[in-house]
RNA sequence: GGGUGCGUCGCAUAGCGGCAAUUGCAUUGGGCUGUAAACCCAACGUCUUAAUUGACUACGUAGGUUCGAGUCCUACCGCACCCA
C-alpha cells in the first residue's frame, strides 16, 4: 500500500454503534465508507445481517456491500479485492476511506497484517485430507513445511488442511505472516461498550428487525432454493430463524439465543483487538473527531 | 388409593461400591496466514501447595449396611407416567 494513503478504520463490536457513528464522520470529513462485514457482502441478507439502509446512508456511498450471492461463499481476499479496488475510486475523488466493519480478519487482510497467498480451494484434496486425523496432517505439514508447522494451531484441522493445500499449489512454503502495520497511515477507532449496555442495544436492534419482517426474509432465502444448510451457516441469524421455520424452536427461543450468540460474537470479535495498543477507544464523537483532525494533518 | 420410573455442578446428560464425579451447551479467558458470525485451545465446587500437593464441602432429605456409598437398603419429600 502507498505510503501517503490515510484509511481510517472505525471498529466494534456488533450493535455497538459504527454504523451510525461512521457515517456522521464520513459526513464532516468528506469520507466514503468501506463495509469490512463478512455477512453483509450478501445481497438480499439485510435485515438478518444489520446492513445499513439506504435513507441511513444519507448520501454517503458505501462499498463491498451486497457484492455476492449467498449461493456463493465468499472469502476475504475477494474482500480484500473489493477494498482495494474501493480505495482508489474514493482517493481518486480526493476523499477519505473509513474503513467500517466488525470482521477483524477482513480489516487485518486488508491493512497487510495477514497477507493470504494465493492458492484456489481445491475440494479434491480438502475432501481427501478431511478423513485424515489431525496428528497425521500435522506431521504431512510438517515435512512440507517446517516454520508453518512451528506457528500453526495443531488441532485446527481447518486450518492445517488449508496449509498443505496452499504448499501444494504454490510449491512453495506458506509465506510468513508480516506483521507490518502501516501504523503510520491507519488511524484506528474503536468502539468500546459494556456488556450491560451492548445488551440492551442487541435487545432492541433484535426486536426491531423481527418487527420488520426479518423471518419473512429468511424464509425468503430457504423458498428460493437456498438449503437449510447454507443458511444454518451463515450467521446466528438465519441459524436460529431456520431452526424456528423448521418448527424446531419456539419464537422465544429464537429471540433468546440470537441475543446470546450475539454477545458471544461480540466477545470474539473483542478479543481481536484487546490489546492492540494502535486502536483509540473513543467515547464519543467529539472525541473521534478531534483525533482524526490530528490524523489527518 | 395401587404400581412403575426418576431426582447429579446454570441447563441437559454419564456414572460394574474406591469419585471432586462423564459429556454437550452456557460461562470466563486465550488464539487466529483465502470458510473468520467459521475454526482451534484452556479453565470451570471452595480454600490451599513448589507440585498432577493437601484439606473441606458436594450427587433431593433423613437414617442404615459397608474399611469405603452418587452407586446397595429403609423412610420421607418432589416430579413423571401407568392402573383405578
Amino acid at each position: 500500500m502507498d505510503n501517503k494513503i490515510k484509511l481510517i478504520v472505525i471498529l466494534g463490536p456488533t450493535s455497538s454503534g459504527k454504523t451510525g457513528l461512521s457515517i456522521k464522520l464520513a459526513k464532516k470529513f468528506k469520507g466514503e465508507i468501506i463495509s469490512a462485514d463478512s455477512r453483509q457482502v450478501y445481497k438480499g441478507l439485510n435485515l438478518a445481517s444489520g446492513k445499513v439502509t439506504k435513507k441511513e446512508m444519507a448520501g454517503i456511498p458505501h462499498y463491498c456491500l451486497d457484492v455476492s450471492s449467498v449461493k456463493k461463499r465468499y472469502a476475504s481476499q475477494e474482500f480484500k479485492k473489493c477494498a482495494d479496488v474501493a480505495i482508489k475510486k474514493i482517493l481518486s475523488k480526493n476523499k477519505i476511506p473509513f474503513i467500517v466493519g466488525g470482521t477483524a480478519f477482513y480489516i487485518k487482510a486488508l491493512t497487510g497484517e495477514i497477507i493470504a497467498p494465493e492458492a484456489p480451494p481445491n475440494p479434491e484434496l480438502r475432501e481427501k485430507l478431511e478423513k485424515k486425523t489431525t496428528g497425521e496432517l500435522f506431521i504431512m505439514l510438517e515435512k512440507l513445511d517446517r516454520r508453518r508447522a512451528g506457528t500453526i494451531e495443531r488441532f485446527n484441522k481447518r486450518r492445517l488442511i488449508r496449509a498443505i493445500e496452499i504448499i501444494k499449489y504454490t510449491g512453495k512454503p506458506v509465506p510468513e505472516r508480516t506483521d507490518k502495520t502501516n501504523d503510520k497511515n491507519v488511524l484506528y477507532l474503536g468502539i468500546k461498550r459494556t456488556k450491560k449496555e451492548l445488551k440492551k442495544r442487541i435487545e432492541s436492534r433484535l426486536a426491531e428487525r423481527l418487527s420488520q419482517g426479518m423471518i419473512k426474509e429468511i424464509l425468503n432465502f430457504h423458498e428460493s432454493g437456498v438449503s437449510w444448510k447454507r443458511l444454518e451457516e451463515l450467521g446466528l441469524e438465519p441459524r436460529w430463524v431456520s431452526s424456528y421455520l423448521k418448527k424446531k424452536i419456539s419464537k422465544e427461543e429464537v429471540e433468546r439465543r440470537i441475543i446470546r450468540d450475539s454477545l458471544l460474537l461480540a466477545r470474539h470479535q473483542m478479543s481481536w483487538w484487546g490489546r492492540d495498543r494502535r486502536i483509540h477507544w473513543i467515547k464519543n464523537q467529539t472525541q473521534a473527531e478531534r483525533l482524526i483532525i490530528k490524523f489527518l494533518k
